[in-house]
DNA sequence: CAGCCTCGAGTTCT
DNA sequence: CTCGAGGCTG
């Protein structure tokens, strides 16, 4: 074919590859700043070298390929955590923390009087382990998921106040929280605004920038400090005790105190909120700790918390706003959630617009009516969160329970004794089958990479994708539709995306199973039935007894695998992605 | 059978 | 993050 067109075009993009890589490398090494996400930049570079490697002759001398340390993917490497680094549970009231205690106590089998507690500040900002060896600090990793975290070494070894060798022979883990004082804060967002670059919303996320820096020489300049507050490795009874050891092994420490009450520890809350501004860190409240070490290993872990300390928090920041009106959502499984439309409001450095009343009977218990002044905050910091009325207005209109689906309009059912409402045409409704294919595309899916919400509501929207099914045939039918004259769909995003979708004919068996949407079958699920079943094909035969083998698994569940299994709609669903798709097996 | 704990599903904004 | 429901345990 018209091989010399060939080479011509791809010289052509190949030019444009490099302007555009450059002009990102400068932006972040020098400028400090990211246009592009890791991503899509990460894609671009890849490009590149396939271009070059299917044309040699390409390559020019000042190709950012040569160039040594530019690629951002496997920046950070995953760690894993030997203990894993969990979130402590909240308290907002006196009456949490009195339960907190009471459950300790009868977990431990133990009464009040035994306990006695280390109250700490809680250091607003990111969890860090630092593993030591022989006194050296080999491995910084951040939190992550709890359990798997992300290698941050370099970066770490420019915080100001982390020792790199420090006087132990033991190997030790230290945890502590890496922060940016507020006045650096300050000075950093000045000098950012000057320049008319981005400035940071709170200290927390600056820190969490700075830290996640590839180049750890612009971490460095970031004035970040640390406070450590968790020793393993070496024989300690005490919590106290342990923040003494890190004191003397010069280790910054924040503020604690020894308390054998709850009463005495209230006290230390207000002492701490009263001088809570004075403080050049922001701290989101007090920790309780129970000081004795034995018995807070005895108590372990209660699901995602430890049950040997809780955070007490302050208040979280509650603005007003009017409810503008309630938008009625459908998923992917048919349920119904009104979502609140809110006039804009700033909160925490952000503008809030929309949030979740998860179901009709959350809006009746709060007698929300649209027009009502209502009370927002934020949950963990990012999710807004609707608290209640704030100021009644006469002329409200109050909310209805819709009928019908807004979507494909069937009407809507309930079960009695339950409080979702669903969409029953799971076949036809448009808005379940875009949702779906939204999941179907997802990380815990098929994971699909630059397929994201947006871009599949737009090839659903252009009649290229209908199903999941047409994910795997897109190749031919957009240069047909000429989808990339619309924005967003250059040739080059366009063959990122069908890059994409081959790489992701390969999947687990797992993530396979977690595809196919059975109701109630999320990840977890997914994988022990992977575990459990040898093939595909022994799943789609499957029957009640044979599942009923597996822990996690009751009659409401396997009832939906049953009926998923002996659907022909189902069934010709999976023989069709067989065909395109390839299980893998033993992972 | 009550009271956990685990899981799924939907969700915000940059 | 948060809610509701399923499932297991005592």
């Amino acid at each position: 074919m018209s091989s010399k067109l060939e080479l011509l075009r791809a010289n052509a993009e190949y030019i444009k590859l490099v302007k555009l890589i450059n002009k990102y490398d400068d932006l972040y090494y020098n400028h400090d700043t990211s246009a592009i996400s890791d991503a899509e930049y990460d894609k671009l570079r890849q490009r590149l070298l396939y271009l070059e490697e299917l044309y040699p002759i390409l390559r020019t001398p000042n190709s950012p390929s040569v160039k040594v340390g530019a690629s951002i993917s496997n920046k950070f490497s995953p760690v894993e955590h030997k203990i894993p680094m969990l979130s402590l549970e909240n308290a907002f009231n006196f009456k949490d923390l009195e339960e907190f205690i009471a459950r300790a106590c009868k977990y431990a089998n133990i009464t009040t009087e035994c306990l006695d507690y280390c109250c700490e500040q809680k250091i607003d900002g990111l969890s860090v382990s630092l593993i030591y060896e022989k006194g050296s600090l080999v491995r910084a990793s951040t939190r992550g998921n709890g359990y798997i975290g992300e290698d941050v070494t370099k970066n770490v070894k420019q915080v100001i106040n982390i020792p790199h060798e420090i006087p132990i022979v033991e190997n030790v883990e230290i945890r502590g929280e890496i922060y940016m004082p507020i006045t650096a804060f300050n000075k950093l967002n000045e000098e950012r605004q000057r320049k008319g670059k981005q400035t940071f919303v709170n200290p927390r996320n600056a820190a969490a920038g700075s830290l996640r820096q590839l180049d750890e020489r612009i971490t460095a300049k970031r004035n970040l400090c640390f406070f450590a507050y968790y020793m393993l490795g070496i024989k300690l009874t005490s919590q106290i005790n342990v923040l003494e050891k890190l004191k003397e092994l010069k280790f910054s420490v924040c503020d604690f105190e020894h308390c054998n009450t709850i009463d005495e520890f209230q006290n230390y809350f207000l002492k701490i909120k009263k001088i809570r501004n004075k403080l050049d860190y922001a701290i989101d409240g007090v920790v309780l700790k129970i000081n004795n070490l034995e018995l807070q290993n005895q108590l372990g872990f209660a699901g995602r918390n430890p049950r040997h300390s809780i955070a007490y928090k302050f208040p979280a920041e509650q603005v007003e706003t009017k409810l503008l009106n309630i938008e009625v959502n459908v998923g992917r499984s048919g349920k119904i959630t009104p979502v609140a439309i809110l006039k804009p409001v700033q909160l925490c450095g952000s503008t809030v617009s929309r949030a979740t009343l998860h179901n009709f009977k959350e809006i009746k218990n709060k007698s929300i009516s649209i027009g009502d002044v209502i009370l927002v905050e934020k949950s963990g910091d990012v999710i807004p969160k609707i608290i209640g009325i704030s100021r009644k207005k006469s002329k409200q209109t109050s909310i209805i329970v819709p009928t019908n689906c807004p979507s494909c309009a069937s009407n809507l059912v309930k079960m009695d004794g339950y409080i979702d409402i669903f969409c029953p045409n799971k076949y036809g409704c448009p808005a379940q089958a875009l949702a779906y294919i939204i999941y179907f595309a997802s990380k815990q899916c098929f994971d699909i990479n630059g397929l994201g919400k947006k871009q599949v509501e737009e090839l659903y929207n252009f009649g290229l994708v209908h199903s999941p099914i047409d994910l795997f045939n897109l190749k031919k039918s957009y240069i047909d539709f000429g989808l990339e004259l619309k924005q967003g769909w250059g040739s080059l995003s366009v063959q990122n995306l069908l890059a994409s979708i081959e790489k992701s004919r390969s999947i687990s068996f797992r993530k396979f199973i977690n595809a196919l949407g059975i109701h109630e079958i999320g990840c977890n699920l997914s994988e022990k039935i992977a575990d459990d079943f040898k093939s595909i094909d022994v799943l789609m035969s499957t029957t009640e007894e044979r599942l009923q083998c597996i822990n996690g698994l009751g009659q409401s569940k396997i009832n939906n695998i049953i009926q998923f299994v002996s659907n022909k709609i189902n069934i010709d669903f999976v023989n069709k992605l067989l065909h395109h798709v390839n299980i893998i097996y033993n992972k």
